[in-house]
DNA sequence: CGGATACTTGATGAGAATCAACCCGGGTGG
DNA sequence: CCACCCGGGTTGATTCTCATCAAGTATCCG
């Protein structure tokens, strides 16, 4: 396993014991070491699998800091280049001629950005980093020759494509609830499941986005929002504190997140009742 | 130029001179023709630039006839190839718990489908012809072989991905406008570019996909959709007899597709301004 | 012709967008 | 140190769109 020193290197581990204070998680020691990475530990970021991270070679790769509120790229400026998040949490949006910006995702931890580029001389989107983050860059000649020589990176892309498809079809998915607490429950399940694919607690964790980023990625009003974690919490599913959030009843928030018409009586006493007896 | 014998081979090329009882196109001609396929036109279907194209070796390639409301694979089946449209439309979708199906995309002509099943043991989604189409199909067996050994291939397969992921950002994209008319119109431009890209009127066109079908990719009620194609027309901004759609006032439609939040009266004012002055 | 399916149109109720006020913590500057 | 502002979050009141139910029309297929 390569090593790789960087301050946000890794996510604690420990989420359960996190405290607020520290989550805002600016300048957690010192910031100045030297960015550095691998080959092979890219594609351990990325998830490949065994036999081609042992064929990796261990070239340098770049590396870039970005920092809370930066942004990495933006709407219109020309693609050059694809992102790998190493470390952090971007949001990737996209403004409208009203200037009306919509989230269409949160990536994190081994997710690639600026994918829908490839193919177009302008970036569709923008990304900037919502905490202390870091990247790998590959710029278009060395995704090209990267592809034709490193084995694994090739087959690494076309699985973070595939990823990235079913990340942005599973938006929609939440999208197509019409009831609001019924899209915030499938987006806190969705994140769970990432959460422990990540190894990370997936009942209590720390959301990096904002309310009104939430409710713009969710298609909803941010007051909206705002409403369905009271409405949740009402309900005993889950506690809120601002950003943090627990889960208390798993079932419960999948019977709520199910329901993808809306609940007249029957259905949402079925969603209260189920939260009942798993309470 | 590779030439292929297919029945459901080309679009027409005069879109404007269609006759509606032809549209259905069910059993157009005799159906017998044996399918097959080389891997160059493979390439030149999903757009592969000049240079992959020439050195594209002329290998056959296996092409399955899909007829129409065929289903090509279905939900929870396990995933062992992935589908690139050759001719027609399909309709992609997942039924959720409840029966509910919400529909994710079209794809036609040089998608590729079913790749978000590339890493994961099931089909998330399913998929089934809205009319005589044909797909080539790579198992993946095929696919890892044609990745090392076909060079434009895999880079064909990158520029898919990236069209994918943009296609379902697209979505989004649609989805997160309030309004219903607003989603169809985008809807109908977002079509209308495609039709344009693939050399056919960007104006006048032929919907596949029926109401129901429509509504639950846009995300609204079928009942809105209708009202919403009623709406438009009597806006006049496009013509619409069943499936047939005449856009008349592409400006306009625009200006109605940009509303993101609602429009009270000034901006319905500006549309319905915007319709006119162009008219 | 009968049944089914697709599409349209109408009436009604409910949920959410919108406007507005309020609370709170953190930063800034006096 | 306090006053102040500011952005983020919560909550309330009101308007309005859309989902839903329902009925009607048209079209296709057997």
């Amino acid at each position: 396993m390569p090593s790789i020193q960087t301050s946000t290197n890794a996510m604690p581990q420990a989420v359960r014991s996190f405290s607020p204070a520290l989550m805002p998680g600016v300048p957690r020691g010192a910031s100045t070491s030297a960015l550095k990475g691998t080959l092979d530990d890219l594609l351990q970021v990325m998830g490949a699998d065994a036999a081609d991270l042992q064929r990796a070679a261990n070239v340098p790769m770049t590396l870039r800091r970005v920092h809370a509120k930066a942004q990495l790229f933006h709407e219109g400026q020309p693609s050059e280049a694809i992102y790998i998040v190493r470390a952090g949490t971007f949001k990737v949006y996209h403004t409208d001629e009203e200037g009306y910006e919509h989230v269409v995702g949160f990536p994190a931890q081994g997710d690639v950005m600026a994918l829908d580029a490839l193919n177009m001389p302008h970036h569709p989107t923008a990304a900037t980093a919502l905490e202390e983050s870091s990247v790998y860059l590959i710029v278009r000649r060395d995704f090209q020759s990267l592809c034709m020589n490193a084995p694994g990176f090739s087959r690494a892309l076309h699985m973070a494509s595939s990823r990235a498809v079913k990340r942005a079809t599973d938006l929609t998915h939440v999208m197509a609830a019409v009831a609001a607490e019924a899209r915030l429950a499938r987006f806190l399940l969705q994140h769970s499941e990432r959460m422990a694919s990540d190894g990370l607690s997936p009942r209590h964790f720390y959301l990096r986005m904002g309310r009104r980023d939430l409710a713009s990625n969710l298609g909803v009003a941010s007051e909206t929002i705002s409403r369905s974690f009271t409405m949740l919490a009402s309900w005993g599913l889950l506690k809120v504190a601002c950003r943090e959030v627990e889960i208390l009843d798993m079932d419960g928030l999948r019977a709520c997140a199910r329901s993808t018409r809306r609940q007249t009586d029957n259905t949402a006493d079925e969603a209260r009742a189920a939260q009942k007896l798993t309470h």
